[in-house]
RNA sequence: GCCAUGGUGGCGGAAUGGUAGACGCAGCGGUCUUAAAAACCGCAGCCUGUAAUGGGCGUGCGGGUUCGACUCCCGCCCGUGGCACCA
């Protein structure tokens, strides 16, 4: 039995003494690598065996690439604005700087105890000063290239937080931190013009290496339509209402057009008569939450605004509609209705009354497929194709065009603990205008009550917000930013963390980035990955940075279960603390136990008996110490070494970690039952466990074998291509596709001594008697098949 | 509904179209021990057979391609995640 706490003590201890895993200067020629992790919001609670694993594949990586003769850059750092320290200040007094700052400690050394190969001297901080200095440097290049903007509109607002959401916070009509159910409030707010980006950031996701799911839900969050904007000229007016769809083709069978109920329009275009029912039923419908009115209110209601359009081709007049089913933030908010062809509309029209006109054979409600023209004036009788779509689009007078589901990026917040918008406005107007920069950064101050109450508690504290300038007094725009501001450009702080007079170091830039490896949840798909991908094109077209993704690489890490396959919580009663795993069975075997589970990127459950065989593992390499006094190696024994070599190589490389220490498993088992094995075996099978298992590697690599120097900063072994291949081969020896047996041949037999030997063997040859062999298989190394009939 | 992803022993899981179940857990048998634990050695998908180098079945279901399919193709079922009155 080895001391697991003496050990990884003492090698943590000189890892961080002798700064070990300092990053290489930016002049290093050795070729960079940049693994990240997704930085994490340090908690006031600690940490359990789940929040580790995906710290564990990354520094694998990193650990593997320093011994493969990379300059490795692998920093680590916290993401300490937000909520969660807000409102623990609230219950405790304790101001969120100090429980920050104690949480991070607390943090850094769990993640040490982990034996994580971080170069702390990196370390970041998104709620200090100096960091968020240039989160707000950042948000004023954003408004100066006019991509910040106010705007007042509908917005989500969360009852509990206080605050408004972003559309990628609310979760099935939820908020994404509290699930409380959001709310619509119309406010006015700052907004990043994400937008614009939209085509971009779909375009750009297919030069990157990420997980298909991750790139599947930033396209589907995109939301890319392609259709026609169609324009029906009002009645009596010389205003048009363009309405937008995907299927021009149907344009002969709109009975009538909604609008929907918050368009600017309707007020302008309704007639006196109708305007008390529209207010009526818009009274209505506010009165309610985004998630009755999208869930449990399926049924579609609606008023006839009074006004009347012309269809663009038949020149017919429609009925314009109000309806719940439209929305006014997508497309031009509105729509034609065509009850023949889109299930929305067949209910719509089948309550109200509406007619019904069929134009297009097949399937009423087909969303893809070829179809033909009924009843469509010039266009009866053509295929659906979208050169006919383009075609009746431009008859009816209307556009091809593009529509996105991405809305912009809603970054003000009207809570305390975050960075504050550096902007401000002379007292008693509203002429906005951005903070000096020679003033920034825009500190919080420490002396505020910040209790929420629907507005920032920034607001009501005069004393910070109200301030002498030249002689003028200023107000300071008191809101302070959604906290992905933060972490959406924190990758380039890491490149040279300490530089003072800048975001960020252009040349340490240039050097480092982009990521090579980035390693967090699948839950940051929509949120973080997006918006640091945003901001990196931003800082692309202002030439700050010569890349237009900072990701090159993304790998997920799946989420460790509960022994009782459900998610960890506290609740449930079935978290695995990491400190408790760790003081039990040392750093090394959780380690390895975590990667040794299943595939890095599923999801699996932690097994209390499923470690020890990771524990007896390692016991088995410290005991094989005893044996390595072999002068010579054998043949069986090189051939262990050198094929588990180039598996683990392999397999760390495709993060592939569960089958690569299954090799090592395989190796040691074997490697047991020789009579001895050579201290060069034994040092090589110690390098490649290394990244895995690094106190235990370092110990022996120092008492055993004597070494001076670090086994963690030592030479990855090569592999001798000689000893691939066993002297060997097994040969599955099939009739009709069945084995029927197997015989052992020597690796370079020639097919002819294969095959005539496949035929003597006992069970086959009975088959063989059974009938004439039409055809025989020969695959080198593994197969002889015959074909009897 | 759309998009993505998965379904293999008692359990976690492994398998460039080539002996399905590597590796590990749990289990069973043995060695050692007064005994137990630990350690070590062995067995181990299911059914069948006195036996084996035997036979049959077997990777969610149904078809297909192939000498040969967990793997490729077609059609389904179920689980998970994302989006969703998006026109």
């Amino acid at each position: 039995m080895y001391n697991h706490q003496e050990i990884d003590a003492q090698w943590q201890n000189a890892w961080v003494s002798q700064k070990t895993f300092a990053t290489p200067s930016a002049a290093d020629p050795r070729p960079k690598m940049y693994i990240l992790d997704m930085f994490p919001y340090p908690s006031g609670s600690g940490l359990h065996v789940g929040h580790l694993f995906g710290y564990m594949g990354s520094d694998v990586l990193a650990r593997t690439a320093r011994m493969q003769g990379k300059a490795v850059l692998h920093p680590m750092g916290w993401d300490a604005f937000g909520l969660p320290a807000e409102n623990f200040a609230i219950k405790t007094g304790v101001h969120p700087a100090l429980s920050t700052k104690q949480n991070a400690a607390a943090y850094r050394t769990q993640l040490q105890a982990a034996g994580l190969s971080y170069d702390w001297d990196r370390e970041i901080d998104t709620s200090d000063p100096e960091y968020y200095k240039w989160t707000q440097w950042l948000f004023q290049l954003l408004y100066k290239r006019g991509l910040a903007y106010r705007k007042e509109g509908l917005v989500n607002w969360c009852p509990k937080c206080q605050t408004v959401l972003a559309n990628e916070q609310v979760v099935g009509g939820q908020c994404e931190r509290c699930q409380t159910v959001v709310i619509q409030r119309n406010l006015e707010q700052w907004y990043f013009k994400i937008t614009d980006y939209a085509q971009r950031l779909i375009d750009d996701i297919e030069t990157v290496d990420w997980p298909e799911r991750i790139k599947a839900i930033q396209r589907n969050w995109i939301g890319r339509s392609e259709g026609a904007h169609i324009p029906f000229s009002v009645v009596n007016d010389t205003k048009v209402l363009t309405a937008f769809t995907t299927r021009p083709d149907t344009l002969f069978g709109v009975s009538y057009v909604v609008i929907a109920p918050e368009h600017q329009l309707l007020d302008t275009l309704a007639p006196e008569s109708h305007k008390e029912a529209i207010a009526t039923f818009r009274a209505q419908i506010a009165q309610e939450t985004e998630l009755e009115r999208t869930q449990l209110v399926q049924e579609k209601r609606g008023v006839d605004t009074g006004i009347r359009v012309l269809h663009p081709i038949t020149k017919q007049e429609l009925p314009v509609w109000t309806a719940d089913y439209v929305l006014a933030t997508y497309g031009t908010g509105v729509v034609m209705g065509v009850p023949a062809h889109d299930e929305r509309d067949a209910a719509f029209a089948e309550k109200y009354g509406l007619p019904s006109t069929v134009v297009l054979d097949g399937e009423p409600f087909a969303h893809a497929g070829a179809a033909t023209l009924l009843a469509s004036g010039d266009f009866t009788s053509k295929q659906n194709t979208k050169e006919t779509m383009q075609a009746i689009t431009k008859v009816a007078g209307g556009e091809w065009t593009i529509t996105y589901r991405l809305r912009d990026w809603l970054v003000s917040r009207q809570r305390f603990w975050g960075a504050p918008i550096p902007m401000r406005s002379e007292v008693g107007t509203r002429n906005l205008e951005l903070v000096p920069s020679e003033q920034l950064p825009v500190e919080l101050p420490m002396d505020v009550d910040f209790l929420p109450t629907g507005q920032s508690p920034l607001a009501v504290a005069d004393h910070w917000r109200l301030y002498e300038d030249g002689g003028t007094t200023y107000e300071r725009e008191a809101d302070t930013l959604d906290t992905f501001v933060c972490s959406s450009w924190y990758f380039l702080r890491f490149c040279n963390p300490h530089t003072h007079d800048q975001a960020f170091d252009p040349e340490a830039v240039k050097h480092w980035m982009p990521v090579d490896m980035y390693i967090g949840g699948a839950e940051h798909a929509a949120m973080h990955l997006l918006y640091a991908r945003f901001i990196t094109k931003v800082l692309f077209d202002e030439g700050l940075v010569p890349f237009k993704e900072p990701f090159q690489t993304l790998r997920n890490q799946g989420m460790i279960l509960g022994p009782d396959h459900q998610k960890m919580s506290k609740s449930k009663g079935n978290v695995i603390s990491a400190a408790e795993t760790i003081a039990e069975y040392g750093a090394d075997t959780f380690r390895t136990y975590e990667l040794f589970m299943g595939p890095y990127d599923q999801e699996k459950p932690w097994s209390t008996t499923g470690i020890v065989g990771v524990r007896r593992f390692l016991e088995k390499v410290w005991a094989l110490q005893e044996k390595a006094v072999a002068p010579v190696a054998d043949e069986t024994e090189l051939h262990l070494i050198n094929q588990a070599i180039a598996a683990v190589t392999t397999e760390i490389e495709a993060t592939r970690f569960n089958t690569a220490i299954a090799k090592m498993m395989e190796c040691v088992n074997a490697l047991g039952k020789q009579f001895a094995i050579t201290r060069d075996t034994y040092e090589k099978l110690l390098l490649i466990l290394n990244p895995f298992a690094p106190h235990f590697t370092e110990e022996l690599w120092h008492t055993v074998l004597g070494h001076a120097d670090m086994c963690s900063l030592a030479e990855w072994p090569s592999v001798d291509e000689r000893y691939l291949q066993s002297a060997a081969a097994t040969y599955a020896v099939q009739i009709n596709g069945k084995t029927r047996g197997t015989i052992s041949m020597a690796t370079d037999a020639s097919e002819t001594e294969v095959v005539a030997a496949a035929k003597e063997e006992q069970n086959v040859a009975r088959y063989l008697t059974e009938g004439e062999v039409v055809k025989t298989i020969f695959v080198p190394g593994r197969v002889v098949s015959f074909v009897v009939k």
